[in-house]
DNA sequence: AGATTATAAATAGCAAGCTATGTGGTTGTA
DNA sequence: TACAACCACATAGCTTGCTATTTATAATCT
């Protein structure tokens, strides 16, 4: 009854994405990225110009927070911000020459974090850690009006 | 090449990593916790009287994290601190009335969180998703130094 | 057309993490 | 004994997340 947090799901995440995120902030800062601004940059290295509200749909963050996250890569040089000219409410987003070329070495200290990380497991290890992550994902966003969470989170989880 | 999100552990994991604080969040903020505060208890709740250096230590945040939490916990009434005799810089972290009270409560949050989100899991897949997470979280300690990781993260990673 | 409603984005303010630096108290040593 | 080094904690300032509210433009409905 003294809830060990060593064998507590929620306590366990939380640790590992921390671990996550200071290893792969380690990895991007040098080429002047961060760990918030990242998702923003992988949907448009895929998908350049899109709106500020698709984005948010995407990604699964509050508007405020994309609407922060955009201002500090606008005042830092990644992105450029238009007004539509068939919406005067609607923002695209379009990566500057300097966001377009951060794609390569990101992605690459990216997946050098999850092999890392993954490298005390084995190939079958590894993809069952994925899926079961996606599974407790799933789980959350079903049981989300009866139970289990709360907030947005996790944008666009439609199963391809 | 494409990056896919839905593959990458790091994603995923922060993806899951707010899940788990929102739903945590939302049934504790009832009684007056919040999720950076609930370590702090879990370990008050076991050993009261702790120093700020100790729960560091114990908890694996930076000291400075730990001085604002603490700060806040004060303002809220759940714990005191008092200047050691012993040694002057030191403060020992007691918990109020109203601090000690919440256990019960709290711990049971924690639980059903997990019990929640584990719910679409078999008992095995469950223990499987604990036992991979603990093996990730190992592998980033041991690979510190050469590669994986860069900030502090994880106190009190002994091998019980 | 005018008033209401809806939608896109911005802003205010807070929590919780981080790095870097400051400030006293303690220790050890020349 | 004085001073240098060390240690515990606090503070400043940043990012990234959140909720709640505001502002401006569309869209809709009498």
């Amino acid at each position: 009854m003294t809830f060990s947090k060593d064998s507590s799901a929620g306590y366990l995440v939380n640790d590992l994405a921390r671990r996550f995120a200071a290893a792969l902030q380690a990895r991007i800062k040098p080429i002047g990225l961060s760990t918030g601004v990242f998702p923003v940059m992988v949907q448009l290295w895929e998908d350049d110009g899109l709106t500020q509200t698709e984005l948010v749909r995407r990604i699964g963050v509050e508007q405020a927070t994309m609407a922060n996250t955009l201002a500090r890569m606008q005042r830092d040089g990644l992105i450029a911000r238009h007004r539509s000219n068939s919406d005067g409410r609607v923002q695209e987003i379009w990566l500057t020459g300097l966001g377009t070329s951060l794609r390569d070495p990101a992605i690459a200290a990216a997946e050098s974090v999850n092999a890392a990380a993954l490298s005390g497991l084995s190939a079958e290890e590894g993809e069952q850690f994925v899926h079961l992550m996606t599974k407790v994902i799933r789980t959350f966003d079903e049981g989300g009006e009866e139970g289990v969470g709360a907030g947005p989170v996790g944008g666009d989880t439609r199963q391809a």
